[in-house]
Formats: C-alpha cells, sequence, structure tokens
RNA sequence: CGGGAGGUAGUUCAGCCCGGUAGAAUACCUGGUUUGGGACCAGGGGGUCGCAGGUUCGAAUCCUGUCCUCCCGACCA
C-alpha cells in the first residue's frame, strides 16, 4: 500500500521522513528548505503552544508581537550576535516588482526601488527587541521586563529536514531585562527549568539540564543553557535553550538605567527559545514502525472511535451508544473523534490511526453492544483488550495518564541506557558507532581539544550537566587532567 | 556549497538507453454487494510528462539552462 512506511532499521532518515509526510504532519512545499504545516501537525503545535504560553504566563511573562525585519544597522550592532548569524540570513534589498519588458506576462525586480538600507529577515530577535527596550527602560521601576513572543523566523541552512532545521520556522523567544546579574541568571535558569518541565512532563521526553562550552555558545552569550534529548538511533538533539546575555545586549543598544541609588548602569538580559524542532524530536523520541505514537497530553486526538456493523439498524444503537460515551469523555477535557465515516472500512481506519499516533483506539460492533464492553487498542504497546462500557470514561482517562507515563518510562530507561562512563579514547570512538547516545567523558576544558575531537568522531560537547558530580580524571583525547565528566554524543 | 539520486494522473511508480497518438497500481466518481486489521464486482473521469529554451517533420524521451526534493558530506544560535 502506499501508505507503507520505512523501518526504523532500514533507512532511520526516511523512516523520519515518513512519519512525518504519512503522519500527515508537514509536507514539503514550493519553497527552498520551507515546509507546510497541515492541520494535524499543526493541532499537534498549537496543543504544544498553548501548554507552554500558560506556563510563561504563570512565571510573569507577557507576549508582545516585534517587526519580522532588523535594518542592518541595528543587525550589526551586537557584533558576536551578528557574526554568529551572518552566513544564514535572508535578506530584501528591494521594495518592488515591475513588468519585465523582455518577457510579456512576467514581472522583475524593479531596480530603482532598492531600498536605501537592507533589511534582515530576523534569524533571533534580540537587535530589534533591544533597540525597543532602550526606549522602555529609564529606571530600576522599570525592570523587570519579561516579554514573549511567538514568532517565526528564517535561518538559510544549507541543508533543511523536516521539522528539525528548516528555512523559515516557528518558535518563540522570551526576551528579559533585569536590573541585576543575579536576577538575569535566575530567570535564564527558570526558564531552563520551565521547558524541561513541558518536554517530560507534556511531551514525555527526558531531558539532561546543562550548560554549553563557549565553543557551542549562543552567539552574544555570556553562558547557553540547554536541555538535550537522546533520539531513538542514538543522537542527541538539543530541545531547547535558555541564554544569560550579561550586558552584551544593553551595551550594544546603551539601554542604562537608574538604579536605588540613581547610578547608571547597563541593563541585564535573557532571551530563551523552542522550536517547532521539538515536533522533530517527539516524533523520534516514541515512534515506532507502525508509524507515530503521541503522548496523550499534547496528542491532537486522545480516543478514536470506530463502529463495526452490518447495515443501518446495528448502525444506529451503535451510534446511540458512542453519543452517549461521548457525552461522558468530553466533560472530561478528553479529545475524542467518532469516525463512522461509512466509505472507510475498519480496518483501514486502524492502520490509518495507528499511523497518526492516536493514544487509544475503541472499537464497537454489534457483538460488543450485546455484551456490553468495547474493544480497546492502546497505540503505544498495541494491545488490545476487551473491557466494560460500565465505567468506561473514567477508565480511559485513567490510562491516558498511564500511556503518558509509559511513554516517559520507555525513553527515560532508553536514554539512561545509553549514557556511557568511558575514559580510553579506543572505546570513545567505537562505543559512538556501535551504541551512540552519550559518552560521559573527561576532557580537558580546552577549546582546542573540542574541535579535535569534533573533526576525529563528529561528536560534539552536548553540555556539562548541571549539579555535575565532581571526580577527577583524565581527558579521553589528551590524558591531561579534568575535575568532571562532559556528555558527548553527535548530534541533529 | 561539493558528490550522488530524483521530479510523468491526487499518490507511488513504469515508459527515456534506441524520438512516432502517455501507461499501471492505488486514490477519486456512479451503481451494487460488503464492514471485528488497509474489501469486491461493473462502469467512468483525471496528466501542457517540474519550468524555460534548443535540435527535429515530430520530444516525456536528445541537448542547454533553471527551480524543487531526497541521501551523503561541509555548515548548523
Amino acid at each position: 500500500m502506499s501508505k507503507e512506511i520505512t523501518s526504523r532499521s532500514t533507512d532511520y532518515s526516511q523512516w523520519y521522513n515518513d512519519l512525518v509526510i504519512k503522519g500527515e504532519l508537514a509536507d514539503y512545499s514550493a519553497v527552498r528548505g520551507c515546509m507546510v504545516i497541515k492541520p494535524y501537525g499543526f493541532a499537534l503545535w498549537e496543543n504544544m503552544r498553548d501548554v507552554l504560553d500558560k506556563m510563561f504566563k504563570d512565571t510573569g511573562h507577557v507576549n508582545a508581537y516585534f517587526p519580522l525585519f532588523v535594518p542592518k544597522s541595528l543587525f550589526e550592532a551586537e557584533e558576536k550576535n551578528a557574526e554568529g548569524f551572518a552566513k544564514e540570513c535572508a535578506i530584501v534589498t528591494h521594495y518592488r516588482l515591475k513588468a519585465d519588458p523582455d518577457r510579456p506576462g512576467k514581472l522583475m525586480v524593479d531596480p530603482t526601488a532598492k531600498l536605501e538600507e537592507e533589511l534582515v529577515v530576523r534569524p533571533t530577535s534580540e537587535a530589534i527587541i533591544w533597540n525597543t527596550y532602550k526606549n522602555w527602560i529609564q529606571s530600576y521601576r522599570d525592570l523587570p521586563i519579561l516579554v514573549n513572543q511567538w514568532a517565526n523566523v528564517v535561518r538559510w541552512e544549507m541543508r533543511t529536514r523536516l521539522f528539525l532545521r528548516t528555512a523559515e520556522f516557528l518558535w518563540q523567544e522570551g526576551h528579559t531585562a533585569h536590573a541585576t546579574r543575579q536576577e538575569a541568571l535566575d530567570e535564564t535558569v527558570k526558564m531552563l527549568e520551565v521547558y524541561a518541565d513541558f518536554v517530560e512532563n507534556y511531551m514525555a521526553v527526558p531531558v539532561i539540564k546543562g550548560v554549553k562550552t563557549p565553543q557551542e555558545r549562543f552567539a552574544g552569550a555570556e553562558d547557553t543553557y540547554c536541555i538535550e534529548a537522546l533520539m531513538q538511533d542514538g543522537k542527541a538533539l538539543q530541545a531547547g535553550t535558555s541564554h544569560f546575555l550579561g550586558q552584551n545586549f544593553a551595551k550594544a543598544f546603551e539601554v542604562k538605567f537608574s538604579d536605588r541609588d540613581n547610578k547608571l548602569d547597563y541593563v541585564w538580559a535573557t532571551s530563551w527559545g523552542v522550536s517547532t524542532r521539538l515536533i522533530g524530536a517527539l516524533v523520534m523520541a516514541h515512534s515506532d514502525d507502525e508509524g507515530l505514537v503521541l503522548p496523550p497530553r499534547i496528542a491532537p486526538l486522545q480516543v478514536v472511535i470506530v463502529p463495526i456493523y452490518k447495515g443501518d439498524e446495528q448502525k444506529g444503537a451503535i451510534d446511540a451508544c458512542v453519543h452517549e460515551l461521548m457525552q461522558s469523555l468530553k466533560p472530561m477535557g478528553i479529545r475524542v473523534k467518532y469516525d463512522d465515516n461509512d466509505n472507510a472500512r475498519p480496518g483501514w481506519k486502524f492502520a490509518e490511526y495507528e499511523m497518526k499516533g492516536v493514544p487509544i483506539r475503541l472499537a464497537i460492533g454489534a457483538r460488543d453492544l450485546e455484551n456490553k464492553v468495547v474493544e480497546l487498542a492502546r497505540r503505544d504497546t498495541r494491545e488490545k483488550s476487551t473491557v466494560p462500557l460500565e465505567g468506561l470514561a473514567e477508565r480511559i482517562q485513567q490510562l491516558l495518564e498511564e500511556i503518558q507515563q509509559q511513554l516517559f518510562n520507555k525513553a527515560l530507561a532508553y536514554r539512561n541506557d545509553h549514557i556511557t562512563d568511558v575514559d580510553t579514547w579506543d572505546q570513545f570512538v567505537s562505543l559512538l558507532d556501535t551504541k551512540g547516545g552519550f559518552m560521559a567523558a573527561h576532557w580537558d576544558g580546552t577549546a582546542e581539544t573540542e574541535e579535535a575531537i569534533k573533526e576525529k568522531t563528529k561528536a560534539t560537547i552536548r553540555c556539562i550537566p548541571l549539579d555535575n558530580k565532581q571526580e577527577a580524571g583524565y581527558c579521553i583525547l589528551t590524558g591531561k587532567p579534568s575535575a568532571q565528566r562532559v556528555l558527548f554524543a553527535r548530534a541533529y
């Protein structure tokens, strides 16, 4: 059938693409590197967005919106940030098209409509936002500013992959301004905790919280905190970042405030973001060869009900039973769909909803009505059981939580099993190829060694875990002394 | 951006080498029979062969350019 998907063992990349396309999360578009997020995929994003948005608001943040375009002169103000993103910027140079005299009916860029100053399509919004904050901040009384924006950004990547790395993507970016270094640092860590909470408890993907090495740091940050997740093929994926920006942007944009003692100082900053890339992480963390497996808390559909009947009379009886069941499920906030489309037969629907990762499927036929039961199938374990109609809604509610927990436990067991303490270079190299996952290894702390290891093995330091155990040892590459292990992995 | 593969019906693909009226499966439409793991029969509709040039009496097929996608690499706050 056309809907068959490549197995993970045959071709992991193809498996991932098949899931995204055939699970109807997204599609390719006519625009290089840009994808269409389809309704089912967007529903998933909306659920994720809604949860995160509430978490941000519960921690005191408010939403705002800043322009898509950044004048080049503003973009280049914070030099490190500008340099870091320069290679992947889309730039608007003109503002008008005109009829092409050489090609009837076609258009050309009007050379007389060249912009005085080019506009950079934002790859991130620190520049335009800090240029704005300059006008908002005079006194410590104006601080803190705790603003988030939901937006699209553009990064002209050389090689793109659905959700994992697209030229345009959706994200949120928080940009906060503080009166003290400590307050900004606290904010950075607080938002990292929010991300970890969300990814683990809603997406059921376990993460390691840590801090990036200077090499891997966000351009313009003093410190980059991150959450790192592990995919089923043993590669790591950066799921979210929270940056302590120090006073870098305040200095670049001259944002000063008067403190209580009427002394002028630069404002302290943070920024933090997660993107539609999280959907890629979600797909790769839980899904199997039958299709998507979505965690109940953010699944667009949590329960699908498939009727099995012969003739209108049976259908009528099943309809009545299902409608009653839906009346009890909906008030519980359970997202349920009754698929009584007569054009598709039950077997087709079973395969289709497995492909789309719906956590629970119920099948109800005349036989079941007689016995006052339904057939219940779990997507995660693919187990089928016959359960009584009596108390079914409560049972489903409970089961959704159980599935959520089970998905997390399974991913956690896999992740924990794939953090390996490694003490020799040979072991490091061979385990990267055979087992994959995180290698907890000693490192001498230098950028040169980090770079050399990356060159030789394609493994990077994903992070130095927060509250990392201090333990004396020797760098796996250079043999120089080291005070702690750091996590290496190949990454997306 | 370098190497490789590809773009033909909604979808997956054959046809191309060797130029001569555009095919299959599936999906879709109509009617009927069906319905507990991707139903069956009969009939029917649907494609400027990615786009733009060129060669030719004639181009899906040969040539040039260009756009898009996939895989590997480089790159990746």
